[in-house]
RNA sequence: GCUGGCGUAGCUCAACUGGUAGAGCACCUGAUUUGUAAUCAGGCGGUCGCGGGUUCGAGUCCCACCGCCAGCUCCA
């Protein structure tokens, strides 16, 4: 065994230190006690380690401080421990459970009889802030199973103990333990070296969360909360949260009225007259993109027979999510799924199916794309809607495309890439979910292993990043989803490809191939914007409100600058624009100008036309664009170029 | 569906420990005739989510239901 060890430092230097010396003395002797003071945990080759490791061996070294991104979940994570501590100190009995760092911050599982009140956060917030100031060290100690089992069982942790043998399970062979101050509890770390350079906690909310995310455990108490290194950079991402609810859908929905919601609907839209142009404007170029794409639209019924969802494998798998119609001449004894006739479509497929299966099929038409816009239903769970981006009823930019087995690559690329440029379009960035077989699923694993396959080597041959998600794909296929964030960060599901050999088989679809034989085609199911609701729900937020002229409701408004003087010049103005296409209105609130001027920037309109003396002399107008600040009046425009500019920004962009 | 929180005028929010519901904006009317983010005055507007209960008295306390919000499970 070598008495020194050689340290690479980032910048390529090397250091020679005795074998044994921790990295935290290292950092203090090598490299500089400021360094030292700063460092909160380590990279070594690779491999993230606390400070108070010994170094043992050569190798790569680099010092995570509070510089570094990756500082702050750190600190986050142990935050959740400092929280832990605390909790358990102040309401005995309370038992520990997990506690991750997320994006924004951390949260830990506790189980408890009674519930968290806001009080009590307030209470364990103001503990766990003291605990801080302590300035208790982190200190790493490696279990055996035994002593972990005998540690844990000892303070009546069982969910802990659950979590040991799992972890045993999987064969590790030691556990390693972090304790500050009496507390302990097992983690793989690393953590800083003290409580003390958490600069500060702050305690969100308390919500419900499954033990091990399974609906049938235990529920716990989730607390979530989150740390910055001091009090000025948590103020700021207060705000920043607060700048979010203003971009927040539901929000905006009302300030700008483009959609209502009423108790006697839960969970259904009513779109006021401006977010019906928006819908229909997103309508219409989507319809026009999929004609454009070897897409023909369709319209099939909304309401069937109970017996096509039993071929479909609803029956079996989506029944808790679909309105039932009830056959009024039943047994009411019988349970409603029983009594039941008819139901409202969750889905499209089945309908498309059925168009396909309506006539004789040949080779030479595949692939067969079917597009329809048609209204769904699905009966979600009451906790689960969330203004447009989780609704009961609503309408899908829908497709089935029937495929030969041979064209599944050709046609996911093709879908892929109209994705991407649609998506591009909006400038919203997405992030590519590959979802294998669940757990509640029809057709066998052959099948499943056949459909994976294929989707997975489309998707790679496609060359877009992508995430794996294990058993979260649809009950008849795999699939690839592209997620798209909220304003607060919450991630959507919009665009989906689904490829399913299921279908097929079941409603026994066939073609006529060039050998004159019958074969199974493929279906893929695929959505572009997703649903038309939650993808303007996303819009909304994305643009803050201030669409782009193309979406935007109403494109310019006229502001006469003296009603009695200039109403009929802003009427003539309104009314050639009208008859040009664009969505014009006229303000005819007799206002002062500054007013009318503030109206039209609140309701983010992009062009405030002003026309007064000079504009109906010019026959020109005064357009003033919104978001633009200071350069926001264009000045005197004839009225002719106003309107070239307005009708090019008016165009559908794919 | 589960856990917690919330529900007062179209919107945003007040109403101390239970004691006759109030403001701003919006809307309507009048005056003002105005050049790029709020002209002035007056007026209209509420079964305090719904239903029970406690109380001399409930927006306020209790119960049940409905809806909304955050999260969980589920999903476009």
């Amino acid at each position: 065994m070598s008495a020194q060890v050689s340290i690479t430092l980032p910048d390529g230097s090397q250091k020679s230190v005795p074998a044994g010396t921790t990295i935290a003395d290292f950092v203090r002797t090598q490299i500089g006690p400021g360094l030292a003071k700063v460092a909160l945990y380590a990279k070594l080759d690779d491999a993230e380690v606390d400070l108070s490791k010994p170094l043992d061996h050569d190798g790569k070294l680099s010092v995570v401080t509070p510089k570094d991104p990756a500082a702050l979940e750190l600190i986050r994570h142990d935050a959740a421990h400092i929280v832990a501590s605390v909790v358990q100190r102040l309401f005995p009995g309370t038992q520990v459970t997990i506690g991750p760092s997320t994006d924004e911050g951390f949260y830990y599982d506790f189980h408890r009889e009674k519930p968290f009140t806001p009080e009590d956060l307030e209470a364990i917030e103001k503990a766990a802030n003291e605990e801080i100031k302590k300035d208790l060290p982190f200190v790493r100690k490696e279990v055996s199973k035994d002593e972990a089992l005998a540690l844990f069982g000892k303070l009546g942790e069982t969910f802990k103990l659950e979590i040991v043998e799992d972890i045993f399970k999987r064969g590790a062979k030691t556990l390693s333990l972090y304790s500050h101050g009496d507390w302990v509890d097992f983690c793989l770390g690393p953590h800083g070296p003290s409580t003390g350079r958490v600069g500060v906690i702050k305690l969100l909310s308390v919500a419900g969360a499954y033990w091990r995310g399974d609906h049938r455990n235990p529920q716990l108490q989730r607390i979530y909360g989150t740390a910055f290194f001091s009090q000025k950079d948590l103020d700021a991402w207060l705000h920043q949260q607060e700048e979010a609810k203003k971009r927040d859908h539901r929000r905006l929905g009302k300030d700008l009225d483009l959609f209502h919601f009423h108790p006697a609907a839960p969970g259904a839209v009513f779109w006021t007259a401006k977010g019906t142009s928006i819908f229909t404007t997103l309508s219409t170029a989507m319809r026009r993109l999929c004609l454009s794409n070897g897409y023909e639209e369709i319209k099939t019924p909304l309401i069937y027979n109970k017996s096509l969802w039993e071929t479909s494998g609803h029956w079996g798998k989506y029944r808790e999510n679909m309105f039932l119609i009830l056959d009024p001449e039943a047994d009411p004894a019988l349970p409603e799924d029983e009594r039941a006739s008819f139901s409202l479509k969750p889905m499209n497929c089945p309908s498309h199916h059925l168009y396909f299966q309506m006539k004789r099929r040949s080779y030479r038409e595949l692939p067969l794309r079917l597009h329809t816009q048609d209204v769904l239903h699905r009966n979600e769970a009451t906790g689960v809607l969330s203004g447009l981006t989780r609704v009961r009823q609503f309408q899908q930019d829908d497709a089935h495309l029937y495929v030969m087995e041979s064209q599944i690559t050709e046609e996911v690329l093709a879908l892929s890439q109209l994705i991407s440029k649609v998506y591009e379009a909006f400038n919203l960035t997405f992030t590519a979910k590959f979802a294998t077989r669940p757990e509640k699923k029809i057709g066998d694993d052959a099948l499943w292993d056949k459909a994976e396959g294929a989707l997975k080597a489309a998707l790679e041959k496609t060359g877009l990043p992508y995430e794996l998600k294990p058993g979260d794909g649809a009950f008849y296929g795999p699939k690839i989803d592209f997620d798209v964030a909220d304003s607060l960060g919450r991630k959507w599901q919009l665009g989906t490809i689904q490829l399913d050999y299921n279908a097929a088989e079941r409603f026994d679809l066939n073609y006529i191939g060039a050998d004159n034989t019958e074969h199974r085609p493929v279906v893929i199911h695929r959505a572009i914007y997703g649903s038309f609701e939650r993808f303007i729900g996303i819009l909304i937020e994305h643009f803050a409100g201030n669409f782009p002229v193309w979406i935007a409701p109403v494109q310019a408004r006229v502001i006469p600058v003296v009603a009695e003087r200039h109403s009929a010049y802003a009427k003539e103005v309104a009314d050639k624009l009208r008859a040009a296409g664009v969505r014009v209105e006229i303000d005819t609130s007799h206002g002062r100008i500054g007013a009318m001027i503030r109206d039209a920037q609140l309701a983010k309109i992009p062009y405030a036309l002003v026309v007064g003396d000079k504009e109906v002399e010019a026959r020109g107008v005064s357009p003033r664009k919104h978001g633009t600040g200071k350069d926001a009046d264009l000045g005197l425009l004839p009225l002719d170029q106003f309107l070239a500019t307005v009708t090019k920004e008016a165009e559908i962009p794919y």
